[in-house]
DNA sequence: GCCTTTTAAAGTGCATACATAATAGGCCGG
DNA sequence: CCGGCCTATTATGTATGCACTTTAAAAGGC
């Protein structure tokens, strides 16, 4: 028998369980940037401690997904625009390197796996955004835990969830099929283990979801009026947000 | 009167000191792969409670520098040589971008500070190896933070630690000589704005490093008998010490 | 004497308690 | 009617306690 042992972890793996749910519920948009998630609250809902539920939340600080500030209330992250373009940069490099990896080298079995998922993406093509875009997210997720390599999961999951809120925040409204084309036309080339070929397909791909989202540095869809009033400030004065109580002087 | 000043900051970062001499230490050496990491003593070390040191914990494993099991004590992580190299592999394509990102748009000051940087690592080169090697990935990890993204910051930080960690596990003696001259190379390339010219440069820099680190997949330099005995456990037994009663050969 | 079983020590998993900082709403003066 | 101070509420930061698991050691049998 060989030496690997099998990773099931149902061992009441409660902040991973809440992770999950925090993660999936963000990238299909339940919880919108700049949403709360209260300690307490989150606790409750899950049936765990204030202990579990806080260190879930410094768990998704630590990917990027949740605000931690001191003393306040965490918040889904709000990215951005200027993040989101490096997120994305980022992005890039480690999924062109994915295909790298991958080109030429996928069993039969992975490649129908993957072929199997963007159909889902297509039958799911009519349904709600949230759905297309959690499933065009996970395509990705799935090409980088086909490398094998814990490192390159981790980040490109991290980097592919930072992008969905993104979405998110600059988003226009989503058109799935070019980007279902594409990805069948990834697999294609993967499967002919056309290597340069795939890098500048997976490039382009990323950079027309990119563009797509990216349109303007403008347009934050309102939600906050800080956010409306923060470029105007720093236009106007050199103080933007001022601190109501300076009285003592 | 209770308002008065807005303490700009350090407000107790009681995690973040932890996690910032444990990762010292790491990369220091001082702390070996496998050195087990009791909550209760490091909180006694740093005057903090178990809650506070298991936070650290928690995170400087998301960070990949400490395995967690359940149940068990966390200890330092153990890199296989797989995973070295395909950390390697992300962090040339993560400095790669870096650099192209910073080719040409460095400040005269930003230039200086590096050469400072380098000076140091020239002071030290005669000194203990840890340091050596500490102010080597900084280096790196000063590049990442001249390019102002935050994402690109945390991962070349990430990947630049691991490495450290997999020169305590697989390297041999460290010579300093030729990274150092490699470093000045780069700054000066970067200078000059040749983006192509310092990529490739960093790209073999990058690959140097990584090939005196990973001379060879085996020689897991010994400091833990089960270490030593895995492989052969590997091959003529199932289980190396205290098999439990799985009877299952 | 060596291997197995038993048992105590040590450590983690989690919840709860308490102190402190932030916030929202009420009260009062203008 | 409006704006600012004050307080009650809320939420976080941290420590501690208890139950359960693992680990190490001691005891016992072959």
């Amino acid at each position: 028998m060989n030496s690997a042992k099998r990773q099931r972890e149902p061992a009441s793996d409660k902040v991973g369980t809440i992770c999950r749910a925090l993660r999936r519920a963000i990238i299909e948009q339940a919880l919108e940037p700049g949403t709360k998630l209260p300690e307490d609250a989150l606790g409750e809902r899950f049936g765990v401690s204030r202990t579990i539920a806080r260190q879930a939340l410094g768990q998704l600080a630590a990917e990027g997904l949740v605000e931690l500030r001191r003393n306040r209330i965490a918040v889904v992250e709000t990215p951005s625009w200027q993040e989101a373009r490096n997120t994305f940069d980022v992005r890039m490099e480690l999924e062109r390197l994915v295909v790298r990896q991958l080109a030429g080298q996928l069993s039969k079995a992975q490649l129908a796996e993957l072929q199997a998922h963007v159909d889902q993406e297509d039958a799911a093509r009519n349904g709600p955004d949230a759905v297309s875009i959690r499933l065009a997210t996970e395509f990705h997720i799935l090409l980088a835990q086909m490398t094998n390599s814990p490192i390159l999961i981790r980040y490109v999951s991290e980097v592919a969830y930072r992008c969905c809120l993104t979405l998110s925040t600059f988003s226009r409204p989503h058109s799935s099929d070019c980007g279902i084309t594409e990805h069948r036309a990834i697999i294609d080339a993967l499967a002919k283990g056309r290597t340069e070929d795939v890098m500048t397909m997976m490039h382009h791909h990323l950079d027309s979801v990119a563009n797509r989202a990216l349109v303007a540095p403008t347009k934050p869809r309102t939600r906050d009026l800080v956010d409306i009033l923060a470029p105007y400030a720093d236009d106007g004065e050199a103080a933007p947000h001022k601190p109501k109580r300076s009285a003592a002087a």
